[in-house]
DNA sequence: TAGATTGTTAATCGATTAACAATC
DNA sequence: TAGATTGTTAATCGATTAACAATC
């Protein structure tokens, strides 16, 4: 059943099928043709069928692929079947704005508790979930089954609580601190870099803007 | 001076130098190899060394490259020496969370306002920054310049206010709702689907928990 | 000058696209 | 059966790595 070197391009690739063939699914279509995909996702059909053949054969030939048969296909592929602990580190704005994301909680990634460093935030409770002092981190790990950890703190002390959340038993990461976590490679660590994807857009706009007044 | 066509995993990666160079900058590093850095970064010296070059010779031979300088150059091809006016559109969590980060006042974005459909939220002030309804918007836009907005809004009301943006001379969008804008091609777009980024942790995860099993 | 390291060309590797036989 | 569309192999394209001459 299991699979070999997928590559990171595929990988990357799937969440984004998996939204799309959600939507179509809300909008009651059966069945899709790997072409009619590839005109609304703006890829080519022969990347789709290559990117789902890495995982097995889910259409039909003539007939094309049965859309909810695939998105649950995509879903077990991703781990979304499963249930998922996730702790928040650093209860600020961004650390909130995740506590209060309900489309996480939908699909399996069940928020437990926050953590802040601030005596403050200690005790409040966002969206039904508790905020802790980063004290009783510890102590939590080794009473609680967390599977994923968000990172929703200055670069300053990423480092040394990632550090720490592995000595603890953390499996995966989910850095948002503008800083590389230097980790064992058996932790799981995915970034969300705002301040370099900002950076891309501004590449973009200046590149574009360079190219505009060169046609002039 | 213009290039041409620059590959998409160039860019990708010039932020990230640019953060690592920025490190060394701060620790007062002063020349660096490009097989120095590769080993910091984990990436290949020719991977640095390729990349660069797209963009000019900014290294000398016997010496490697003057930190202060490349950090600077990698700068101005980000287009970070020019100031850029965000606006947010979506005053919620995460809208305050960007509001918030003074990163990027840093880097020559500077937020000038929030809009958001919730009345109770209008003529909040947030860091020093207002909160307008959104009807405003509209009016916002022609008596201000405006280079990027951000979307934090949920997906349903993403695409419109996107095209009304459009409409209104936006040029370049960062959006944060789970869904694909379909703009005119002059119209720089960059997405941020945090819901895509958990997943792909969540698959990697699963496969990793996968491999372990099977090694027993 | 000798040593180091770039800039750049050539070789390799991997990912994407095209084509088509298999088959529903 | 004929038409459609997959699954998969082969061809192409692009990106990464290796190698080395240029040169500081």
């Amino acid at each position: 059943m299991e699979e070999k070197g997928i590559s990171l391009a595929v990988i990357r690739r799937l969440p984004r099928y998996y939204r799309y063939l959600g939507e179509l699914l809300e909008n009651e279509v059966v069945r899709i043709s790997s072409k009619e995909l590839s005109e609304k996702m703006n890829v080519t059909a022969s990347q789709i069928r290559q990117d789902l053949n890495n995982f097995g054969g889910f259409g039909q030939q003539g007939y094309g692929y049965n859309v909810e048969y695939l998105y649950n296909e995509i879903g077990k592929i991703l781990g979304l079947e499963k249930k998922y602990n996730v702790i928040i580190i650093g209860a600020g704005n961004l650390g909130q704005a995740l506590a209060n994301y309900q489309d996480f909680e939908r699909r399996g990634f069940v928020i437990q508790a926050l953590f802040d460093v601030n005596p403050r935030l200690a005790g409040v409770s966002i969206r039904g979930k508790d905020v802790y002092l980063i004290d009783e981190l510890e102590t939590y790990m080794k009473e609680h089954t967390v599977h994923i950890a968000a990172l929703t703190l200055p670069k300053t002390k990423a480092p040394q609580i990632a550090s720490d959340l592995v000595k603890w038993g953390i499996k995966a990461i989910w850095n948002f601190a503008p800083t590389d976590l230097n980790l064992p490679s058996d932790i799981m660590v995915e970034n969300v870099h705002l301040a370099e994807s900002l950076m891309r857009l501004s590449y973009k706009l200046k590149t574009h803007e360079e190219a505009m007044q060169k046609k002039e």
